[in-house]
DNA sequence: CTGTTAGCGCCTTCAG
DNA sequence: CTGAAGGCGCTAACAG
């Protein structure tokens, strides 16, 4: 190698030298300069080649065009850099199909490891994710009996959250605008919905209910006109912030007050939550703190392979903003904004 | 290597096969089965180390936050990993240094080329950008005489645009918030600005000018705020989007109505400027064709390393939504967008 | 403390 | 068409 013959030493020591292993202080300082001079780096193939580690860490999201998803790659991003990984991000769609083709790949070793949040999760998915030879967390719930290292949200009590927000202003009809049912948090906030409808024995109707054909704008956009075709609700709960501006933007429309009219409560808590007028209150699954969790703890593991599986759930938060805040829209505050807690349940009642 | 065994060849047949070499039907047949059986894919980083190509692409933006950089990685992913390669994400901030650590860092030689979006750029900058031996595509402009691949938006151009657009409404007192004037985006909206002020004969004030501290919404509300503190503007161009949306958030704050008492450009057509109410106009600077056109010029040095170098300019369109439309506010239509190119620059007396 | 050596897993000439 | 062998650039053992 040139720079070892440059420095006048071995090969050894230029590669003892660059990775910080003891040497002494003329060969450190030869080597270095020659390295210097012939802008030389190690090159990071051979390197992973040989010690068997790619510094690289796969995140695999559904839709790169939620902000949920976008700050969660953000935060993952950050704590996996600051572990000295790089991120490689395989924009999956929602087919678990893609999942199994990235995960085969993966196995191809071009990465440590993956962070994985899917839409929809299948038994090949399952299957495939239990066979892996690389060390996997999953953002989202996981089937019972599925020993994997996972982080979730408790979408459930988030509904909670905000149905009971809602139904303390004393709204009745309670709409809710949701995803694709047949996805992992479209079940779960169905679900989170009639329980919590039931258990403040709100009543249900059909007509308050409207799924979107998946979790954006546009989709939104049409189930609110659907909705409000149907019904007059003096409340809606969207799956997430996406629908819940499309909602907004369709109640604008249509000459309702939001929030005197109708109340309006998103989930997710991203960024677009507070840049309408009004702003909208939204249920925080905590995306970030989760996605920060899901990269620790793949790093943990692949710095003790053994660890036991750890499966954290994550507590929902409410974020009051405009949108549900009654007399809000006449005297929009400049930085309007409280918390409630989940944590604290005891006034359930 | 146990593949080989099993299938009874050599390991050299099972490499062929697997890249789809010609061999014999009942050797492929037999190679294929047992890395089925065996669930053997081979290894990325050995192949890499080999073949002396990664296929794997760098894509390095300022800020992750910004949905303009994020609609351009996603266009960048999608392009890359048709071409067969995957995409790792580098997210340096906006300071250039950060972006040398990561150009030295490529030269370990992690991935095959570099996609760069730079909000600064300097001298040193520049030099390690032509000392890098690995292809590199620049978006965004580049000093002259720096021949690189690169593709750029011409936002004077798109200045231009907005302010014709404003101008021919009778708009006079047209205010300009801008991001970090020392930042390339912001210099060349600045000079966009002025340039196309002074072409159409507009008075302009100081007052009317503010910059950002940075291109982000939080920095947009403070701007808006000094702004309208110090004038009374009958317009606004924002320097992009999410100054914009902050613009507008800030107008209703204050009873202003948009667009009637003060009508709203901003930049860059993302989709949040189609969530808000009223949806905002704004100059298309052509992102997701600057991003697909960037990977493209990239994978096509890749292929032929040799071919001329190649700076392309992206034209800008205006997409006119309701911020700025007379009398929109009073009947917003369900779909009212309309485009204006800039191409045809005949009637522009 | 330093030099020599043996692979990491793969692809690719070169013989056969 | 197939098998054998070398080497991509690096690091980790082992001698010296």
């Amino acid at each position: 190698m040139l720079v070892a013959e440059r420095a006048g030493v071995s090969i050894a020591s230029v590669s003892r030298v660059l990775n910080g292993l003891p040497a002494s202080t003329s060969v450190t300082e030869r080597v270095q300069q020659a390295a210097a001079e012939l802008g030389y780096v190690p090159d990071a193939t051979a390197r992973s080649l040989k010690v068997g580690k790619t510094e690289q860490i796969a995140l695999a999201v559904a839709d790169v065009g939620n902000p949920v998803y976008v700050a969660m790659m953000h935060e993952v991003s950050r704590v996996v850099a600051d572990a000295g990984y790089r991120l490689v991000v395989s924009s999956t769609g929602s087919d678990p199909d893609d999942q199994i083709t990235l995960l085969t790949s993966l196995n191809r070793g071009f990465a440590d490891g993956l962070i994985l949040s899917p839409l929809r999760v299948t038994e090949a998915l399952i299957d495939h994710l239990r066979a892996s030879r690389l060390p996997i967390v999953v953002i989202g719930s996981l089937p019972a009996g599925v020993d994997l290292d996972s982080v979730r949200a408790d979408s459930a009590a988030g509904m909670g959250l905000a149905i009971k927000h809602l139904a303390k202003q004393g709204r009745q009809r309670i709409a809710f605008i949701n995803g694709p049912v047949d996805t992992v948090p479209g079940a779960a906030r169905l679900s989170g919905y009639t329980l919590a409808m039931a258990k403040r024995g709100i009543a249900m109707h059909g007509d308050l209910q409207v799924n979107a054909d998946d979790f954006t704008f546009k989709a939104g956009l049409v189930a609110t006109e659907a909705l409000l075709d149907q019904a007059t609700p003096d409340a809606i709960v969207c799956a997430n912030d996406l629908l819940a501006v499309a909602a907004l933007k369709v109640l604008t429309r249509r000459g309702f007050s939001v929030p005197n009219d109708v109340a309006l409560v998103g989930m997710d808590d991203t960024d677009i939550a507070e840049l309408t007028t009004p702003s909208i209150t939204s249920v925080n699954l905590g995306s970030v703190k989760r996605a920060r969790t899901a990269a620790k703890l793949l790093i943990r593991r692949l710095n003790e392979p053994d660890a036991p599986v750890k499966q954290v759930v994550i507590e929902p938060k409410l974020t009051i903003r405009e949108s549900s805040m009654i007399g809000a829209a006449a005297t929009p505050a400049t930085d309007s904004r409280s918390v409630v807690s989940h944590s604290s349940g005891g006034d359930d009642a």
